[in-house]
DNA sequence: ACTGAAAAGCGCATTGC
DNA sequence: GCAATGCGCTTTTCAGT
């Protein structure tokens, strides 16, 4: 499906606040409800959004000690592979994870209370999965930009 | 704020799909909708909830080439750092920016095109900025998770 | 693909329990 | 803290262009 300026400005209004109504983004884009409500439920369908969700604050949860986790693996079987994917899917802890080029075959993305939670999860958890080689830690101090926002 | 169990269980279902009605939510917690209502609007006042977002299809939208791209300063003069992180908050590619321990000093998400786009951004914007000692990418070759659902 | 109006459902505030 | 009511807004649908 190809997005024209309008579709582009709709992604972009949901994208900063979902809440937003369609009464306010025709009034916006000087268009009907009706055309508005059309172009989001089509781009719903296609699944251009993928999905609405609510953002916590880290702090507030008590969540906000984040650190990437690279993670190199022993071996590089097919086998290996697809099992540390599927295992790494059900870490609550990992928000994130990436395959990804360079000196770690993976990056992943942690979130926990604090470094005494971090260590927990790296005993316990990560390293206790089959075929871990190594893993290498770096530790936020201070998060600049957190976004979820793509511009179009 | 202390949440509690429900509180939790509410957060879990909004981070999963913030379109969920307090009825439906009502009637999973087996509690009345006022009851549902009232903690929504509390974590909404209390920013516990931060805002809520449309995600997008980053391949459909033609952004799913993503690049960590890591980033140290030539000097940490207070002025050098927050100009940096001024200038970053700015940069439309750059969704998240983290200052980190270790090697480097920042942590960049890029999301871009394709290469050719992440190479106009790193030489046109990026390295464009004063303050820039040097940068090293880490491409990502396969996206195994990516969540913004944290667990309580 | 857009408009306008009507119908259905939900959010929200209020009242009383 | 919960149930019930009613109003207003929003979403959703439908006919028309």
């Amino acid at each position: 499906m190809r997005l024209d300026e309008t579709d582009k400005r709709i992604l972009q209004l949901l994208q900063h606040d979902s809440k937003i109504t369609t009464k306010e983004i025709s009034y916006r884009l000087e268009l009907s409800m009706t055309a508005i409500h059309e172009r989001i439920k089509k781009l719903e369908r296609e699944k251009i959004i993928a999905n609405y969700v609510a953002i916590l604050d880290k702090e507030k949860v008590e969540k906000n000690f984040m650190v990437f986790c690279h993670v190199k693996l022993i071996q590089h079987t097919k086998e290996n592979v697809s099992k540390f994917e599927r295992e790494i899917l059900k870490l609550e802890e990992v928000l994130e994870c990436f395959h990804v080029s360079g000196d770690y075959d993976y990056i992943l993305k942690v979130y926990v209370k604090n470094m005494k939670a971090y260590r927990s999860f790296l005993v316990n958890k990560l390293t206790a999965l089959n075929g871990i080689g190594s893993t290498q830690s770096t530790f936020m101090i201070n998060e600049v930009k957190n976004s979820t926002n793509i511009q179009l």
